[in-house]
DNA sequence: CCATATCCATACGCTACCGTACGGTCAAAC
DNA sequence: GTTTGACCGTACGGTAGCGTATGGATATGG
């Protein structure tokens, strides 16, 4: 998740710019909601951090409710899709799910967005959206177990036991780091994790 | 996790009893970090749901902080030693393994507590809980593994790849339940995931 | 039957945050 | 150069929860 923060346009053409639009505030909920949880999404805070006031915040959302929404939005458009093209430059599957695997658990070893919102899956509209990502990852990792030959079936319970293992890969990775091999032993430990699910039977 | 709020005593002899114990708010602390995460440990709604009023809750403990601790130590006590005893019962490791897998998944698919403490991994003593609670659990299933013939390395490997799929299993049927198999198709693909987790190479 | 320790109710002040009201500012359009 | 509309600052009232203070209840031993 690139947190860079692009403004609209910087009038002053120089660093300090003043003004800011709807996705500076929701750039920054989702950079709160990696640090604190949902519940770090607090409008006065943000408004420091974001070097201005709550008028700001109200002038660009209804309230904090609204905010939130566009959060989610702008990290279903960030966390997957970019992903899954990216990997699309890679022709060979098997290639594919290892690059996949190693790209997505070293980003999520940076990135505690995810396991956050995995966390408040109570909220109608986390769940909506958590539900929209994880449909689509699972259904492209089977997919990339049926380019390697695997029946529809299989690949649909591989795709989803790698799915599992990746989530609670990075649920780790942010509560328990120790418990994960770390350095060369950590490829050596995910190349063998593929090893596993790919092999035949 | 039983929640059976075992009183102390009720010196009524019948139902309705009006003196609390520490334990009762630990119990009823763990049981809203299972709803509403930790920031649901809140002394006032608790006092109401128990029927009682803050004065008990700060006559038994000095802060919000000291409740939240005898909660994870509750749940230390509950969540761990009490599963891995019961799987003693049976000899063969391989099926301690299946029973272990489906005793855990569907066990967390009632409970949303062990969710909700991974999301809040940030509190320095959810962290520590945590990490006594996975390392002991990963090293009684790398055993398992052990027992069933891998060496020292791959039992450790295979242990952690299960470990980590159980945990991004309970995400998941918390977070998107639809995307998991449920019903009779629920344990034929957790039978495939062992299988796949056990299959020699 | 009263004395004491244990346990709870109530009232209070404090802080953090939400949302509103309204006035001020500045750039662009005319 | 005035007007206009987008954008922000500030002050305000409201709520939820933390922690304290203090008095009241209750059970049990003397």
């Amino acid at each position: 998740m690139d947190m860079a923060l692009q403004r609209a346009r910087d009038p002053r053409g120089s660093g300090a710019r003043q003004r800011l639009t709807a996705q500076d505030w929701a750039d920054a909920a989702l950079a709160a909601i990696g640090e604190g949880g949902l519940a770090a999404v607090a409008v006065e805070p943000l408004a420091v951090r974001l070097g201005t006031t709550k008028g700001s915040f109200y002038w660009h959302f209804a309230n904090r409710d609204a905010l939130i929404e566009a959060a989610l939005a702008r990290w279903e458009e960030l966390g997957t899709e970019a992903v899954i093209t990216e990997m699309e430059t890679e022709p060979d599957p098997g290639k594919r799910l290892r690059r996949l695997l190693l790209r997505s658990t070293s980003q999520a070893a940076e990135d505690p967005l995810e396991v956050s919102l995995l966390a408040t899956a109570g909220q109608p509209r986390v769940a909506a959206a958590l539900a929209r990502v994880t449909d689509r990852r699972i259904g492209y990792v089977a997919q990339l177990f049926t380019e390697l030959g695997f029946a529809e079936d299989e690949a649909r319970r591989r795709g989803l036991l790698a799915y599992t293992a990746y989530l609670g890969h990075t649920q780790l990775g942010h509560a328990v780091p120790q418990s994960l091999p770390a350095g060369a032993a950590r490829d050596h430990y995910l190349n063998g994790v593929i090893d596993t699910l790919v092999r035949p039977g």
